[in-house]
DNA sequence: CTGTAATTTCAGTAAAAACAGAAATTACGT
DNA sequence: ACGTAATTTCTGTTTTTACTGAAATTACAG
């Protein structure tokens, strides 16, 4: 599987990004060669295109399973597994916000309560206790707003995106305005 | 500067958490603890509360100015440079938000608007071509929108977020609850 | 059941990032 | 202008992460 050159560019510039975001590359870089391709492509077909090594590819699959970005589908008379994913950009963020909820913002949750709950949190500064408060408080009011937003599918989500603005004005009390 | 176990504790978690998001740990401690301080630090009182060397500290600040996450201030009868954040979520995940979308988000806008101009467009399937339209095209209302919520100060969002129910129901027609 | 294809696991290697400490530079007080 | 405090820059080391290739395991066809 010869790559053309705008995929390539694609491809490696999502595998940039992945990295930038606590992604790692090759993972990245998967994912998106899914992303482009047509058909489900089998392990060996993925370690051609983007030369790496077969144990590399499996590796990275499996993070992409457990991300459930990716899915194993199989070909007639074919006996590899064959991979897949998502098309839709939508689905593909649900999962990731998801995802990163569950790896990331949970255990954060569990942090910042169990330094609330702590009978150590005398020791610290009414200012400190504080700002732990807020952090705990913000990050919770976002979740609950992203699971919100992330229940309703995609053409919901695109009209409360576009209607960014009038929300605002909504919110403030404000007439509407197109501006 | 001995540090209580409950800062300890944030300090040393909002480290993981930034190196999972592609940020790195000492920048995300050293962030962290001048969240909690109560006054600006000088860096030497950063090296003795972390246990970092100088250097290091000299660099992650440097970072930090330049995602604008943080000020130096003076202190009276102190010849040192003094360092001091934020004490306000909102408007620290505001500057990070801002910080990402310069980096990361501007630069991925400009690859995808290159790869669909370019002529080299024509070898890639009708799929490939829809999909990195599609994408660009998400990114760039999720931008947008982002653009438009973080325009406003911290209470106007505060709504927003909380009102995310409300919001849905609106753009899909259907009566208010507050189920 | 036997042989082969497919996949995973593992151990070692290579690459990248983070970091420390010394040296150099800059800023400042006298 | 001189000396010292403060900060930054630079170079080498350490640590971590990513990756490869071989070996082991699993799944399958005949």
């Amino acid at each position: 599987m010869e790559l053309t050159p705008i995929s390539e560019r694609f491809i490696l510039h999502w595998g940039e990004m992945g990295a930038r975001w606590g992604v790692n590359r090759t993972v990245a870089q998967i994912h998106a060669l899914l992303y482009l391709a047509e058909q489900p492509l089998a392990a060996d077909e993925i370690v051609e295109t983007l030369s790496v090594a077969r144990s590399n590819v499996s590796n990275s699959l499996k993070e992409l399973l457990a991300w459930r970005l990716v899915k194993v589908t199989h070909v007639l008379g074919d006996r590899r597994d064959h991979f897949e994913t998502s098309k839709s950009v939508w689905e593909l963020f649900k999962l990731i916000v998801e995802g990163r909820k569950q790896r990331e913002v949970a255990p954060t949750l569990s942090v910042l309560k169990e330094c609330l709950e702590s009978p150590e949190l005398e020791e610290e500064s009414n200012g400190a206790r504080q700002r732990i408060q807020e952090t705990l408080d913000f990050i919770q009011i976002l979740t609950t707003w992203a699971d919100e937003m992330l229940r309703q599918d995609p053409e919901t989500l695109m009209k409360v995106l576009k209607l960014g603005a009038k929300v605002r004005n909504f919110v403030r009390g404000e007439p509407e305005t197109d501006a």
